[in-house]
DNA sequence: TAAAATGTTGGGTA
DNA sequence: ATACCCAACATTTT
């Protein structure tokens, strides 16, 4: 489900604590672990996860990527949510959701639960969280990261810019919805390859991918379906799930295709692919 | 009923 | 090595 800024929001009221999401688990002693779908575990069984973990106390809570990152007291713990996960602290009196696979019992009696329907997404404990993130592009809102790296990394490769967009270890952080959103703020066709772009369209796509998320973020993410509320990004989607609805630019109708096995949205007038310009 | 859904990975092919 | 396609993972919803 969570993309950078749903990711990003969720991390945040783990460690600054909120209504929705329950207390802060910063500081919080992790005093057993339930497993009801073992696969959960991104490498090792249950036994050896137990014995590591137990006893080991949350110092804090970060992101990198789409991965939400546990600072433990001797190791790293990374989740990531995949298409259908959420994380919600609650009373350890409180019944369990059928779909809350993955519990860790604080040492305050609540529990943090990792409720996960579709069963994709992985937990990690590791000593190095690099082991995990290691392979990751770099970070986009990161202050270092500038148009100018972009562009370099663009021309260094000969792909169509959606898929490329998507892989993580291209860039971390954007998935279907942000990417069809990026490409529409930077008024990109999302088959234009990506070691075509002029300085000028690279720095559109540089601002189009901040903006998005940096706006997703203040909007504590979008909620889609039943998965993940709270977030308000939904209400302002220029271009996903809009197909056959007026571009908020130009009015003309939104297209929906196939791309690499994901549903693209985007602004045929707006994003127009040069040399194809002349398809309806 | 078939299709699609905010994600990733592994296999095969060129 | 790079690019591209597909299947798989598991479940719910339209």
């Amino acid at each position: 489900m969570p993309e950078l800024p749903e990711v990003e929001t969720i991390a945040r009221e783990l460690r600054e604590g909120s209504g929705r999401r329950g207390p802060t688990v910063v500081g919080q002693t992790i005093t057993a672990v339930t497993l009801r779908w073992p696969r959960h575990l991104a490498d090792g069984g249950p036994r050896a996860f137990r014995r590591r973990i137990v006893g080991q106390s949350i110092r804090g809570v970060g992101r990198r990527g789409k991965y939400i990152v546990f600072d433990l007291s001797r190791d790293t713990l990374l989740i990531h949510l995949r298409m259908s996960g959420e994380l919600r602290v609650a009373s350890a009196t409180e019944p369990r959701s059928p779909h809350d696979h993955t519990c860790f019992c604080l040492g305050n009696g609540s529990e943090m639960r990792f409720n996960d329907t579709r069963k994709f997404g992985r937990v990690h404990l590791v000593a190095d969280p690099e082991e995990v993130t290691g392979p990751l592009g770099p970070e986009p809102l990161a202050p270092d990261f500038t148009a100018r790296k972009l562009g370099g990394m663009l021309a260094a490769r000969k792909r169509a810019l959606k898929p490329l967009l998507l892989d993580q270890t291209f860039l971390a952080g954007l998935g279907n919805i942000y990417t069809d959103e990026a490409l529409h703020r930077a008024r990109l066709h999302p088959l234009r390859r990506s070691d075509s772009l002029t300085p000028a369209e690279v720095s559109r796509l540089y601002r189009g991918i901040r903006a998005a998320f940096r706006r997703g973020i203040q909007l504590n993410g979008a909620s889609l379906d039943w998965v993940y509320q709270g977030g308000g990004m939904q209400n302002e989607f220029r271009v996903y799930g809009r197909e056959k609805k007026p571009c908020p630019r130009c009015r003309t109708l939104i297209q929906k295709i196939t791309l690499g096995q994901r549903s693209t949205h985007f602004c045929p007038q707006c994003q127009s692919l040069p040399g194809a310009k002349y398809e309806t």
